[in-house]
DNA sequence: CTGTTAGCGCGTTCAG
DNA sequence: CTGAACGCGCTAACAG
């Protein structure tokens, strides 16, 4: 059987309630007998109820961070990675909980952050996926649970505003172009998918690239996919009479970068020699994967050390009024993919 | 403010335990007030209240999830990830939240299964290590709370035995090389990790195949790595001139194997007409990277169903005397890392 | 079928 | 400084 408050106020010969002070360092408490009733706390490994804990304290030192559905997708599985690991490291310090989940129940067709805030099991949210009904955005910010959005960037106008962070994207897009015309470049095809407003962002970076530098933009520049290794090999074979009208392509995910530059190197097409690919997200992989790939850095440390930064503050303010947004700019990196012509 | 069963009740004009009996089907209660109680509740968006639900029924609806440290290292991230897909679906239908964690808190340095158990945090405990100290395996086991190890296969000797279902690696081990053999390699050499008790076993598979088709085996047939594509990048250098002794290389991870061939390939060494090379996870990479790996398959799907349906079995029936092992085969996938000589 | 009451384990007045 | 008493929201006897 666990052992309760009571148990350690009956043995120590005191009060539950002083039990309940000493191990909360309560000030008004005589060191001897908090002493003494740490000590038998200790002994007997007392950890307090979580669930009786939470019903007088309304903390439950747990927080929830929603995933996207497809996390466990090759690629965006690595994407999220990185960023869970500074979120742990976060939490670790504070010694709070997590508790992974996804916006919808499949099965019950039920919303999980209404779900988890309204039975109370959370303290707070992290929302870690860029679309989400305005309805549930609604819902967040009425509720009186701090929250936050990681990679969300469209504008709710019922609302003031949010708190949330993302990355520019539409720098992104245009620092991937830019670099490109660097090298001279002039024939630049892009490969970029039609679902995910970031995506839509990251092609007017590379719009805005192009115009800025006096270069014949189109929206016939586009080829559409679906993010995937195998929708950039599958495009690589597809459209390889139309790729090779250009001398550079920026792939809008590394996971199609890669697929599409294993397509071109069966069909003897060389990287960068015949056609230089910059990629975008920066995932692991580009490291090992020959050529190691160009590719745009997704600031998503900063991200994810940022936001859980001020979820812990707006946690510990009660503070939750002031939102805020912040926007981080994401970085090129510079590899063996792409080359001066 | 949160509604409560209480507010319930004072709107329907019935007494809070009767707002909980229709909330809870059950059978005492007549349809009328039923149908009245349930709109009433419906309108308001009601949930329970989990940590008030939690205290008096001693249930959370909630499991833990110890992952491994260095989950979030690449390559082993994407071992568990299609492992967590599992997990989750299973969960899912039944409602249950999850709580990842790791086994100790890197901080505080406290034990985060027994916190866990302790605190009632959770209802039951996926234990996703292949190693842990004794002490927390006792504890587990003399808990009441449910628990399953996957990937665990050491003998506790002071327990009879534990709730764990794992694969089993000397036969991965065997039948890898037992392929290799079947395409008349007789010169084998073997890229292995030395911590972990799984490589040992896979060591064991591939001497006993050696051994039982007559060809000379020896310790010197084992060369040491880290689990990682850098350090099979690395040996792949260091290590050249033995391996070009040998017409067939058994890696102990897929990550290793993908190292190592770059490496090979850098120094013109054609896979697999120059050497074979069989790998060990199917991790999903292993379709993208040239050539395509043969591997041995984890059965991971089928120890996270398995796994989690004994776990939601033990959770249900109360039931948990009855521990059981269960052992999963691994299966060959062969692919085109692998050739006939 | 329904209401009243007690209790889950803990924090927190209010007295002393 | 300490103890008695109450309440957090819910379930589960126990009476009717």
């Amino acid at each position: 059987m666990a052992v309760t408050t009571k148990d350690i106020a009956r043995i120590a010969k005191v009060s539950q309630s002083t039990v309940s002070r000493c191990l909360n360092n309560s000030p008004l408490i005589s060191e001897k007998t908090r002493q003494r009733v740490l000590k038998i706390a200790n002994d007997l490994q007392f950890e307090f109820n979580a669930s009786a804990r939470s019903l007088s304290t309304n903390k439950t030192n747990t927080i929830g961070i929603i995933y996207p559905d497809d996390y466990m997708e090759f690629g965006v599985n690595l994407y999220f990675g990185s960023l869970h690991t500074q979120i742990r490291e976060m939490l670790e310090k504070k010694n709070i909980d997590l508790i992974v989940a996804f916006k919808e129940n499949r099965y019950t067709k039920t919303d999980t952050i209404r779900r988890l805030v309204s039975q109370k099991k959370v303290d707070a949210l992290i929302i870690a996926i860029s679309e989400l009904e305005q309805e549930s955005v609604e819902f967040l910010a009425n509720s009186s649970i701090p929250y936050i959005f990681l990679h969300f960037y469209q504008q709710v106008p019922s609302l003031k505003s949010i708190n949330q962070i993302y990355a520019d994207h539409l720098y992104g897009g245009y620092i991937a172009t830019e670099h490109l015309i660097s090298l001279n470049h002039k024939k630049i095809v892009c490969l970029t998918s039609s679902d995910g407003h970031e995506y839509h962002l990251r092609r007017q970076g590379f719009k805005k690239a192009l115009e800025k530098n006096n270069l014949k933009y189109s929206d016939n520049l586009f080829i559409y996919g679906d993010r995937s290794f195998e929708s950039g090999y599958e495009i690589g074979y597809k459209e390889i009479d139309k790729i090779k009208e250009y001398t550079a392509i920026f792939v809008h995910t590394d996971m199609m970068a890669f697929g599409l530059i294993e397509a071109l190197k069966e069909q003897n097409i060389k990287i960068p020699e015949d056609i230089s690919v910059v990629g975008y997200d920066d995932i692991e992989l580009a490291n090992y994967f020959r050529p190691n790939l160009t590719t745009v850095h997704q600031p998503k440390e900063e991200i994810a050390l940022l936001g859980t930064e001020r979820l812990l503050e707006l946690i510990e303010s009660e503070n939750k009024e002031k939102s805020k947004e912040v926007v981080v700019k994401p970085t090129l990196v510079i590899r063996k993919s792409t080359k001066e012509i």
